[in-house]
Parts: structure tokens; sequence; C-alpha cells
DNA sequence: ACGGAGGCTGAGAGGAACCTGAAGCCCCCT
DNA sequence: AGGGGGCTTCAGGTTCCTCTCAGCCTCCGT
């Protein structure tokens, strides 16, 4: 992870990458806001923290051009003292987050951490699992496979669960019954038949194969 | 954000959880201390309003019993009259601010928002959050779409608060009811989907997608 | 090859889930 | 005490899921 901090106090600037290296970042720091905009811009950087006032280019301005240039790299906003960070125009030029100063060092590194956390949360933090082309995101709830988003219904989507948590067994179907449905179902069992046969429709007819007398099982390898 | 409240005097914690939950936050009220720290203990809530003189067991004890089971919720000590709160004692018990009645209504808003942001900051929480031209920070209660800020009543932030909390997840009804309202909310749950409608028509109608059967999802991407 | 059990699937009735405009209430401010 | 804003309830309307049913297909044992 690569860290640039903006940052003209040259004690402050330094006691930072000194804290954030000893973190496991790589830091590089410059002094004022011409030669920042023109380092960020380089993309190479996970994060970028920059002060707002700056010689040169002031910290809005190297905020704004940068997403101008349509770079999306998080920053963090430092600001001197309560009152002079304007929220709304840090919000406007895009920055991310904002601290103002004196902070501690322990509220600097959570903030990265943070921010760098969100940024690689795409995919990451929430259960998606995977098997081959298809993509089951539980927490958003979405079914992908290959590129293309399936949409599916809730009790499409349950079932489909229940087979994608034990993929590559057979899972029979009175415990689909008993998950998605209630151990007290009453109706005809039926209903998860009808239920697989939506799911191949819409997904891929080899995906979720029968086993005759015991129940479907998800296919993990093509 | 939710709050507990454990105060003897009934009107003035009715008027202080009034107040608060205009807000937008949750507040449970109690009465006496055995059953405050019995709600406490549950750790569902993210700050303790604490009255010191309570009958059966007072706040400093409330206190202590809380962090002796190793909670750290925010803890805000409340006190009849000057010179009734031992600082020492307060702080040994691991209180994190106290108030001295009479206090104004503005100065415990004030301490409140002051002992959760700090409380945010410490764990890495950042106050703004953005998702493509949608830009909500928390902190500050205040949101922003493209370049207009956008004027929300306490509920409604309060509902947006919690969808871009989990921005992505599929949040259903009754856990926002829960975070929003409270546990005991007995009222009409399709209160949710009004606020919901409320939303979209001052945001934009497809930010907020409705996931059917299971609740609601605050888009990410365009 | 044949029969039967197990499995598949299209169609449609019925209803659950959701949306939203309207109206009442309550609190607070003037 | 009047008015306004926010919160909540309510009910009508709409969308689109769910489940049942019935006929057909497939597999397997004899």
């Amino acid at each position: 992870m690569r860290l640039l901090i903006v940052e003209d106090e040259k004690r402050l600037a330094l006691s930072l990458a000194r804290g954030l290296t000893a973190e496991g970042y790589a830091v590089d720091v410059v002094h004022d806001g011409q030669e920042g905009l023109h380092q960020a811009s380089e993309g190479t950087y996970d994060l970028v923290i920059l002060d707002i006032m700056l010689p040169g280019l002031n910290g809005y301005r190297v905020c704004a051009a940068l997403r101008a240039a349509g770079h999306d790299v998080p920053i963090l906003m430092l600001t001197a003292k309560d009152g002079e960070y304007d929220e709304a125009e840090g919000l406007d030029t895009g920055a991310d987050d904002y601290l103002t100063k004196p902070f501690s060092y322990v509220v600097l590194v959570a903030r990265v951490k943070a921010l760098l956390r969100r940024r690689g949360q795409g995919a990451g933090a929430s259960p998606v699992h995977v098997h081959g082309d298809l993509k089951v995101d539980t927490a958003a709830r979405r079914v992908f496979l290959g590129d293309d988003e399936i949409a599916l219904t809730a009790k499409e989507f349950s079932v489909l669960e229940q087979l994608v948590l034990r993929a590559g067994e057979v899972v029979s179907k009175s415990e689909i019954l008993e998950h998605v449905w209630d151990f007290a179902y009453e109706g005809d069992p039926n209903i998860v038949e009808v239920y697989v046969s939506t799911l191949r429709r819409k997904l891929r007819a080899g995906l979720i194969r029968t086993v005759r007398g015991a129940g479907y099982r998800l296919e993990t390898s093509p």
C-alpha cells in the first residue's frame, strides 16, 4: 500500500511518514501543492493525505484537480484548526474524509485504515461465494453469472443460497424445504423442483445437477 | 444510534428522550439502576446517559459494574447539584463525561454528539460516506447530491444513515426499525416504506433499491 | 422393451409485499 | 391559540411472487 503525504510542515510530515512506514505502508512526502498534484497524478498511490494550507496550490485545489482528472484515489484532508475546514467545500471537491489538527496519531491511522478498507470493499468484505463464473453475494443478495447480474426472487435466491453454501455436496429436497420454507411446511414438496427448474432457466442448465433419489448438487468445477 | 437513559425523575427522562429522539437517535428509558444495568449489559447501545442518584443501585455502581463486565460503551453521568459529583470517583468508575444539573438542552446534545464522535474516531469510523454523487456526512448530519445540499428531517436522515452504513448490502425493514426507532416499537412497520418513499423523492429514485422479501439496498455503483 | 417412480415445467389463480397520497396528531414556535 | 412542520397511520392501488396443478419426460429395474 502506497501513501502520499502532501504537507508543508516538515516536522509533522516527517513524523507522520515515520509512523505510517512503521505500520507497513510505503510513504512518499512532498511539501507543496504543485508537487503534490503532480505526484498524485501518477496514479500509483492507494491514498493521499492532503493538507489544506499549502504553498503554491491549496488542498482544495489539488483535490478538485485530481477529481477533475478522473482520479478516484481516497483523499484524507488535514485542517489546521477547527472551523478552517469548510465542510461543504471539502465534500464538493471530492475529499473522502477529513481530520482537524491537532489529531492523535491513533486516530489518523484508524482513518487511513478505514479508508483503505472501504475502498477495498467492493467485493471483499461481504460473504461472496464464487464457483466458476457463478458469483453469489449473500449480503447484497445479488447473483452474477460472468459479468451479467441475474435477477432472482426472494425464494429463488434462498434455494440457490442453500446449494451454494454446500457447493459440491448433495442437498436433499427435504433439507431445502426445511431451510427455505418451514419445518412445518405442509404444501406440495414438488415446490422445490419448481424452483430448481426456474433457477436452471435463469442461470445455466448444467449448474444444478439432479441426483436421483437423493437431491441436488451445485457443480463446483466446469 | 441507540441511546439508553437511566434516570428516575420521570419528567426529566421523558423530556430528554423526546429531545434526543428529535435529534434522530433511538432512545430507550429506564427508571432505576438495576434495570439500567440490565439493559445496558445487552450491549446494543451506543451511549448511556446515567443519573447518579438512583433507586436500587446508584450511578457509580452501575458504571463500575458495566466496566467490570468489559463494556466500553460511552457513559455520560448526570448529577443533581454542583458538588454532588465526585470527579475522582466518577473517573475511577469509568465514566466518560459528566453534566451538572441544571444543564441546558443544547449542552447535553453537544456532549452526546462529542462522545459519539470521539468514539467513532477511535474505532476508525469515518463520518463522510460517498457513493457516486451522494455524499453523507454523519457527523454534521448533512447530505449532498452532486452540488446540492438536500434538507432531510431527523428520521429521514437516520433511515438513510442505516442504508449508507451498509451500502451495497441488503438492510431489512426490521433492522431499520430497530436501529432508527426502538426495539419496543409497536407501530406500523409500513413506516419504513413511507420514509424510503420520501427519500427517493428527495434524492433520486434509483438510489435505494427494493429487494422484495428482503429489504432495501443502497446502490453503490451507477 | 415396458411400466412405474421420480423429476420437470408451463400456466394461472390468488395473494403477499410494496408504494404513495391524504389526513390526523402532536409538539414547538411565534 | 394559531400555525406549521414533522411523524405516523391508513387505505387504495399496483406489481409481481408464490404455490398448485396437471401433463409430460426421464431414468431404471425387471
